[in-house]
RNA sequence: GCCGAAGUGGCGGAAUUGGUAGACGCGCUAGACUCAAAAUCUAGUCUAGGCAACUAGGUGCCGGUUCGAGUCCGGCCUUCGGUACCA
């Protein structure tokens, strides 16, 4: 009576119970990190590919949804190369320095390194719970010394090779984060990348690595790597070359000269004026007493506008005359120099000579202070607009006239280099990058000032310059290290007489340009990173994470990784061959934020589905670069897919007890339905294959879907060894997707190992992959007709006959003139009547 | 303004090189199981007309190329990214 109602229990659980998904995905965590089954050895490079992601920030709001998008998928292809057999290193770490844990201690007062180590641990451990294959020997984190040691040691080299230096410059101040930022952390409307403040312009002696002096290698090396066309074209246009000239402008009266930068100088006989930006040094010598007064109002003006004010206004041209006048060297000429704000400063030579007849801008400025406009092009006669930037042949230029723009360019060129006026010059967009940040929460600066001896670098021998924990980090808009007098007195390393250390820290970019080489050996102590581990690992063979990036991080990490091989660190030119960003996953519209209050927890998720129902579904509800709106409306689809999945296998638990993995079956030897069933297996595998290696993972989950509605429908009537040879291949590719659930299949048909230890390598059968029949479309003037079934490449004559005999075709044709048929092998047939 | 991506059922989305539009999933409808419900299973589900076979229309809009267009070309509209006086 006991033993019965145990065996009707028994029963009763199998066939009812859900897949326990908490058990089952605790269970192989346990077991993946006990056995280390994913501790990748470095030292096998013959498979190798590396696999990374961008590491996570460790702020206290923990994971979201944007996290699993980003790193699910990922681990998912990694998971599936691991697969295929290749010798995957999938890391993590922590982007650890940076100001949110700064700004929150200031809130609460709770110091940054408590709270970042805090909320390290419990991202640790809901990273943990996803389930990914990271290699937790390679973990690291950017806020302790044996990371941040190597920033300075870095810097120091930068600093040897003049690629690091101090200037005083304008610079972008945001009031909010009391510190400066690089220009890649402005937003196009002048407000701080990080927190939306209208940013400051302010004069400030600071620390610059010279990205510009690989301006040109950057803008080549984009030609070489697989990254989204987008991305490319966003770098190619902050780097911004442009190729024109440089030409040196008398100023009537004065000593000084004024040089400009121009693309076109072919239309130097046009230049009727001059203006030059309000900021520029020679404003206040040349500007005349009689125009003082308004020069200075909009000098004033300019000063106090922001960034927004500037763009914002409906772009009316502004300026005023200074009352000087410049001669151009072509027409022999004096022009009236002005100021306008539509020059910056910051750009070329902060000067420009003005040509209305062929700059937009220049016209409109032109026209509103009535001052000379001279075509030097001929625009054609259809021509109607203002300024004229097409090609044509010049006119009223004297001795370029007739030409057309390029050849009037290298005439002038020459003129301007033959009478030293001028010469031929490549000009950037982009700028050096501004790296102190008045901040505690980051990289000290390894530099000292010496009464004696001025600025000195701190010794190699004496990194790290230690960050110290006791600090007052009140934003009163000093750096904070600044009020810690321990670490700012120190003794100078040149002549040992008292000195002040730099109470700066560094960008968190510094951080992050170059941790993809630090996590083959986090613990090296011997150099910033492993040269070997390095040279055989990097570059990285897939890199994923978003797409703002594209001119910060990205940006950075491509100049650092020149740099290094410059000092022969690595030996490859790029850091990252493939990039992918995933897309954003917005609700409601919106991008998820806590201050919008539309974050959705993925906590919830993992509790009622499990995390491999989560991440599949993240998969699954669209193109991965896409992104898109969140909706938990189709959860449960992905869920009744890893039911159905699971059921199924248990009904063949230690099948391999009764069958053996075989490579291929003998298809003459099956029977029809087997036959099918073993052509659809390959099939998918193949599909599967390709979705995946692309990263189309809602159209790879698909295909699971349709075989397993295949699988359920079939099975049964199949011998045992096409089963298992199905029900392998099918949880093989389910592995990828949802490894827990994989690994628990894969257990349940009667394997020990884990199926990522798995010798086995699943091969498509090509035999099984040959069609025989195809099924053809039937059109009467294009319009489907009906369906016609075929051997594969039939002639035309076996087509025709079986077309004609469709009833449709026949009510359609009849009383109809063939004008003609058409026959596209295996595809269509379409006849053509009158 | 310029550059880029996208626009397909009630919804998320599929559709190598132009060749059966709507795979897969959600939702919905009907049926089976159940005292009943949930869950599960089976069938159906682009729209309009028809009991049906079928017919007509249909991939943002207008036009074009083609035997044939979601896919190619020209002109627009909308949405989302990026960028903005860069001389």
């Amino acid at each position: 009576m006991i033993i019965l109602s145990l065996f009707l229990n028994k029963i009763s659980v199998d066939q009812f119970m859900k897949y326990p998904h908490s058990e089952v995905e605790a269970k192989w965590q346990k077991f993946w990190e006990e056995n280390k089954i994913f501790n990748t050895d470095l030292t096998d490079i013959e498979k190798k590919l590396y696999c990374l992601v961008m590491f996570i920030y460790p702020s206290g709001s923990k994971l979201h949804c944007g996290h699993w998008y980003n790193y699910g998928p990922t681990d998912s292809w990694a998971r599936f190369k691991k697969l295929q057999g290749f010798n995957v290193f999938e890391p993590m770490g922590y982007d650890a320095f940076g100001l949110p844990a700064e700004n929150y201690a200031i809130k609460t007062g709770v110091h940054p390194q408590d709270s970042t180590f805090e909320n390290i641990k419990d991202i640790r451990n809901q990273l943990k719970a996803m389930g990914c294959m990271y290699d937790w020997n390679a973990e690291l984190m950017t806020c302790v010394p044996e990371y941040y040691k190597w920033n300075q040691w870095l810097f120091l080299q930068l600093y040897k090779k003049g690629l690091a230096y101090r200037k005083n410059a304008p610079v972008n101040w945001c009031p909010s984060c009391q510190t400066v930022l690089a220009n890649e952390q402005v937003e196009n409307d002048g407000t701080c990348e990080r927190c939306g403040t209208p940013v400051e312009q302010k004069n400030l002696t600071q620390w610059f690595f010279k990205i510009t002096e690989y301006a040109e290698e950057l803008l080549d090396g984009i030609e070489k790597i697989d990254w989204p066309e987008k991305t490319k074209s966003m770098q190619r246009n902050w780097i911004g070359k442009s190729i024109g000239a440089e030409i040196i402008f008398t100023i009537d009266g004065f000593d000084e000269t004024l040089t400009v930068f121009t693309t076109r100088p072919d239309t130097i006989f046009g230049a009727t004026y001059m203006v030059i930006s309000p900021e520029h040094p020679l404003v206040e010598k040349i500007t005349t007493d009689e125009y003082r007064t308004a020069v200075n109002i909009y000098r004033n003006e300019v000063k106090n506008k922001t960034e927004i004010d500037r763009t914002s206004t409906a772009k009316e041209k502004t300026g005023e005359f200074t009352g000087a006048y410049a001669f151009n060297p072509a027409t022999k000429k004096l022009i009236p120099i002005w100021i306008a704000d539509y020059v910056l400063m910051t750009y070329g030579t902060g000067a420009i000579m003005a040509v209305p007849g062929q700059d937009e801008r220049d016209w409109e400025f032109a026209e509103k202070f009535g001052l000379p406009i001279v075509r030097t092009v001929q625009p054609p006669d259809d021509f109607e607009g203002k300024a004229y930037v097409g090609d044509g042949e010049a006119i009223n230029s004297d001795f370029l006239n007739g030409l057309n723009i390029s050849e009037a360019k290298e005439k002038i060129i020459n003129w301007l280099e033959e009478n030293n006026i001028g010469e031929s010059k490549i000009n950037y967009r982009i700028r050096d990058w501004l790296i102190s940040r008045q901040r505690y929460w980051g990289t000290p600066i390894p530099v000292v000032y010496c009464e004696k001896c001025g600025e000195v670098p701190v010794p190699e021998d004496q990194l790290p310059v230690e960050l110290p924990y006791d600090v007052d980090f009140k934003p009163d808009g000093g750096s904070p290290l600044a009020r810690n007098e321990s670490f700012v007195n120190t003794v100078c390393p040149k002549c040992g007489s008292d000195a002040q250390r730099d109470v700066d820290t560094m960008d968190t970019f510094v951080d992050s340009s170059w941790y993809y080489l630090r996590y083959l050996n986090p613990k090296f102590d011997k150099a910033i990173f492993d040269k070997d581990l390095a040279e055989k690992w990097t570059p990285v063979d897939m890199y994923v994470g978003g797409a703002e990036h594209a001119t910060m991080h990205l940006l950075y990490a491509r100049f650092i990784h020149k740099f290094l091989r410059d000092i022969n660190l690595v030996n490859s030119d790029e850091p990252f061959n493939k990039l992918i960003h995933q897309g954003t996953i917005t609700n409601k519209g919106a991008k998820m934020s806590k201050s919008r209050g539309n974050v959705v927890n993925p906590d919830k998720f993992i509790e009622d589905y499990g995390s491999d129902v989560f991440r599949m579904y993240l998969m699954f509800m669209g193109p991965y670069e896409l992104g898109g709106d969140w909706s938990d409306k189709g959860i449960v689809g992905v869920d009744r897919f890893v039911q159905r999945s699971y059921s199924l296998i248990k009904n063949f638990d230690n099948i391999k007890n009764i069958t053996e993995s075989v490579e291929r079956l003998p298809l003459d030897k099956l029977t029809d339905i087997e036959a099918s069933i073993y052509k659809k297996v390959n099939i998918s595998l193949v599909k599967f294959t390709r979705e995946v290696e692309n990263f189309r993972f809602n159209t790879a989950v698909a295909v699971l879907m349709e075989l397993l509605n295949e699988l359920t429908k079939n099975i049964d009537d199949v011998s045992d060894e096409v089963k298992l040879y199905s029900l392998e291949r099918f949880v093989y590719m389910i592995a990828s997707l949802a490894p827990h659930l994989g690994e628990e299949c894969w257990s349940i048909i009667g394997n020990v190992n884990s199926i990522y230890k798995s010798e086995f390598k699943f091969e498509v059968d090509p035999e099984a992959l040959v069609v025989d029949n195809v099924t053809i479309g039937v059109q009467v003037n294009g319009k489907m007709r009906g369906t016609i079934e075929i051997p594969l490449d039939s002639d035309e004559s076996v087509v025709k006959e079986a077309a004609w005999n469709e009833e449709k075709v026949k009510n359609h044709t009849s009383g109809k003139t063939v004008v003609k048929e058409i026959y596209v092998k295996n595809k269509i047939y379409n006849i053509v009547v009158k």
